[in-house]
DNA sequence: GCAAGGTC
């Protein structure tokens, strides 16, 4: 039997299907793995995929998290860091196993090692993280006569299967083993690469496992150096990393930019025109000063004294010209989630949908660098896939029933996968909205691919206003192309009225605005991975989830990105103590290292430790400055918790946790001497508001900006008991239960003083025990309507939004009713989920999160009638 | 309770 392994799962199925001679492998499992048996040429094969690295690097475990210790070298006091070095160095357990490295300054490989932290030169292990694989890999290699290593054809596919032999090695010290080596699941790359077998290229291994090496020596040791640097609690921890802390560095530079920008006042001089004579209010259009900017106060006031009156524009000229756009270019991973960005999906969840859609089978592999479709890839009969979707169905026809299709090509070749595209013809209604809305954009993309280009028209007319010039210009689809199917991000036509040269408009308004010019604008997600590219900051595969942890770790906030005040404050630190980490170039001198490893010009123990001593190099100066570096990352996370000034003792009001409930309060740094506290108002984030508007008028607290998921932000203050935040109580309807038992109750919206939470309550409440609770947003208003359903008042509550009804009653059995027609939408399995053999699509989701609504739903604390009746 | 890189 010859084995061969792979990456991934896919990777063994696909290799399976182009290699058997049937064309139709036998799935199989071994314990929990799949994997594929097929003959070829009358030989038994069979493929098992990896899940990538299935073993992982790290310290001995006396050198990891210890109890007593905290991280080694570093206690949870903190105090402990530089008396513990060098002393503790050269105490049990390390001393006899490790004691060479320990000396000052001595000789390891010809670079000079000054007295190091342990870590810096502790040994690595690498031990198993995928044991189950690793199960079945042993099994199969011990009945195999020969193996091939099929893993991806790169540094880390190298590396991969390097670690794959070892295992196998084990069970299977004399199984011939060769490596094949494939750029595209196409049956002749396949064929050709087994056919022309060679050996595993342990050098390239090497390379990469240098690369684990070093990223692990110094994250973890400058992640440790910082985390205990000041400790600030289980769940803090205050991270670093090759590519997180570049990334990081970015966003703080263009912060600082931002903050350095000095802006400069200018003029805008606008008026608003309209064919002569008409009256129609749409016929208006703008039109601006032919120097759109006046740096000069005096010209602009001039300029606009003689025309402020001016009751007439005459057209000087009218230039049109036309601009063709080329359809967009196939999505790879970074086009994909720049263009995910763009429509408010982040980089980390568009990754993880498009996992979700891969494995639903509705779109194919999505990590791929590759921008252009592959010969093989039939795009006539995707096209009629695609034509099942309703939405796409007249586009997909013009398609087909015009000549053969060109696609568009990007600059990015590479053979391994095609660009991201569907699959197959998904259903809206079986798939999550957020889904839906990913596998939408790649199916237009797809589909704009294909398309023409779209031809727009450009008018520009410049008028004559009492001797000043004007211009106005608009734009105008002609020919919408690709713009027909693929809308993301196009701008809204312009449509100017017909003029000709000479012909004379009425001037319905002139304005001369201030203004002042803006800063360089935060970089969006979209636009950060982007910049990250650029840099050779990671892959494809680990930008996402490395801009997801920069937020976790509470460095980023809010989109656009902003670092936060403990974000800058690590940048600043590591950028005086450690510039090494915060540059993008330590990445490209590491693929240099990488380069002379995988050549044979050095060794992975030479460049590992090079770079344990450059390590080592900085740790005396960050030591010395261990209390400098906590106390900075203690003031910088208090200003990013603060809300505000202590209205009783003008100390800084900051966001807290409860410790017994978990819940967030505002309360005052002055505690215990001072006992001042606020809730936090629900499901909004909180900022502070900088100066004077910062301090309500009324009552002296502070006033906070509320920014609730997906609406609009507004201001309040955070007392609730401040004036400008009572509300009269309203009567929104009879107590049902009191009725039944013979009083009368009225049903009274409150807002509560203490906690600022709106409810309903019985007046009778001490008796009968009815109480609702209350939508916290919005304008309440009583109607005099009871439910159909259970009896409970109906409330109209007006939003931004608009005004919307609602039966009070948590429990009502309309609201059930509801869920389950909700849920029951997302049920039905679309025949094309169905024939891609979705296995853990939506059916799955859609019960859960409908489980999830009624089981909220009959925990929640408000009492139904009925219940009051029992 | 540590990184970044694979993949799920």
């Amino acid at each position: 039997m010859k084995l061969v392994v792979t990456e991934k799962n896919d990777a063994a199925q696909q290799i399976a299907r182009l290699l058997s001679t049937s064309g139709k492998p036998k799935a199989d499992k071994v314990y929990d793995t799949p994997v594929y048996r097929f003959s070829h040429d009358g030989e038994e094969w069979v493929t098992i995929g990896l899940r990538g690295h299935i073993m992982a690097p790290d310290f001995p475990p006396e050198l990891k998290y210890d109890r007593k210790e905290g991280w080694y070298g570093l206690t949870t006091e903190g105090e402990h860091l530089p008396a513990r070095l060098p002393d503790d160095l050269a105490k049990p357990p390390y001393e006899t196993k490790r004691k060479p490295f320990l000396k000052d300054g001595i000789d390891i490989k010809g670079w000079k090692v000054p007295s190091l932290p342990y870590l810096v030169w502790a040994p690595i292990e690498k031990l198993p993280a995928e044991k189950g694989i690793i199960r079945a890999l042993k099994n199969l290699a011990k009945k195999a006569d020969s193996i091939v290593i099929g893993t991806d054809f790169d540094r880390e596919g190298e590396l991969i299967g390097s670690d794959a032999l070892r295992q196998m090695r084990q069970v299977a010290p004399d199984t011939p083993v060769s490596r094949a080596r494939y750029s595209a699941f196409t049956k002749a790359e396949i064929d050709h690469a087994f056919q022309n077998l060679v050996e595993l290229d342990q050098d390239l291994a090497d390379a990469g496992e240098s690369r684990q090496y070093i990223d692990l020596i110094w994250g973890a040791v400058l992640t440790r150096y910082l985390t205990m640097a000041r400790f600030g609690g289980f769940g803090n921890v205050r991270s670093a990393g090759r590519v997180q802390t570049p990334t990081l560095a970015l966003v703080v530079q263009k912060e600082r930019e931002r903050q350095a920008f000095v802006p400069e006042d200018y003029w805008v001089l606008w008026g608003m025109l309209a064919p002569k004579g008409s009256a129609s209010e749409d016929d208006s259009f703008k039109a601006t000063h032919a120097t759109a900017r006046f740096k000069d106060k005096a010209a602009a006031d001039a300029a606009f004294a003689r025309v402020r009156d001016a009751s007439e524009a005459r057209v000087l000229s009218v230039e049109k010209r036309r601009r063709t756009t080329n359809p967009p270019a196939p999505f790879n991973t970074t086009t994909m989630q720049t263009a995910a960005a763009a429509e408010g999906i982040s980089p980390a969840r568009a990754m993880r949908l498009a996992e979700s859609l891969y494995m639903d089978g509705l779109i194919s592999y999505p990590r791929v660098d590759n921008t252009v479709y592959p010969k093989s890839l039939d795009l006539k009969a995707c096209v009629r896939t695609l034509s099942e979707v309703p939405q796409y169905r007249p586009t997909c026809q013009a398609l087909l029933s015009g000549g053969p299709l060109h696609a568009t090509r990007g600059k990015q070749e590479t053979t391994d996968h095609p660009p991201i595209y569907p699959t197959a013809a998904a259903d809206p209604g079986s798939l999550q909205p957020a889904e839906w809305k990913l596998y939408n954009l790649i199916a237009r993309r797809f589909l704009a691919t294909l398309g023409d280009p779209c031809v727009t028209e450009g008018t520009k007319l410049t008028f004559d206003v009492e001797g000043e010039r004007f211009t106005s210009s608009g734009t105008v689809v002609v020919e919408p192309g690709f713009r027909a199917i693929y809308p993301y991000g196009q701008r809204k036509d312009e449509q100017l009225p017909m003029l000709s040269e000479g012909d004379v408009c009425d001037v319905r308004k002139m304005t001369l605005d201030a203004k002042q010019t803006e800063p360089p604008a935060r970089y969006s997600q979209g636009r950060l991975i982007q910049e990250m590219e650029k840099c050779g900051l990671g892959t494809k595969s680990t930008r996402a989830s490395i801009i997801q942890r920069l937020y976790d770790v509470k460095y980023l906030k809010n989109d656009p990105v902003e670092p936060s005040q403990l974000g800058m404050a690590v940048i600043d630190a590591l950028t005086e103590y450690a510039p090494r980490i915060t540059s993008p170039s330590m990445t490209s001198e590491l693929e240099d290292d990488m380069t002379k490893v995988a050549e044979g010009a050095d060794t992975q123990e030479d460049v590992v430790t090079h770079s344990r001593a450059l390590l080592s190099g900085v740790m005396g100066a960050l030591i010395e400055h261990k209390d400098d570096l906590g106390n900075a990352i203690a003031d910088a996370v208090t200003a990013d918790a603060k809300v505000g000034v202590c209205p009783k003792c003008g100390r800084d009001l900051v966001m807290k946790t409860s410790a017994k409930t978990r819940g967030s309060f505002i309360g005052c740094m002055g505690w215990p001497d001072c006992d001042v506290t606020y809730p936090v108002p629900s499901k909004v984030k909180v900022e502070p508001i900088e100066g004077e508007a910062g301090v309500c008028p009324v009552c002296g607290a502070p006033r906070i900006k509320c920014k609730p998921f997906r609406s609009k932000a507004y201001e309040i203050c955070v007392n609730p008991a401040c004036p400008t935040n009572r509300e009269p109580d309203i009567v929104v309807g009879t107590c049902a239960v009191c009725e039944a038992d013979g009083r009368h109750g009225d049903l009274v919206a409150h807002k509560s003083e203490k906690t600022g939470r709106r409810f309903i309550r019985c007046t009778n409440y001490d008796v009968c025990g009815v109480s609702y609770p209350l939508p916290q947003r919005g304008e309440l208003h009583a109607t005099g309507e009871t439910c159909p359903d259970c009896g409970a008042p109906i409330v109209e509550v007006v939003t931004a939004r608009g005004p919307w009804r609602i039966c009070v009653n948590m429990n009502c059995p309309g609201k059930e009713k509801k869920a389950a027609s909700r849920a029951g939408r997302g049920r039905g399995t679309s025949a094309s989920a169905k024939a891609s053999g979705a296995k853990r699509g939506t059916r799955a989701k859609s019960t859960k999160s409908a489980k999830t609504k009624s089981a909220g739903g009959k925990s929640s604390k408000a009492k139904s009638p009925a219940k009051g009746e029992s």
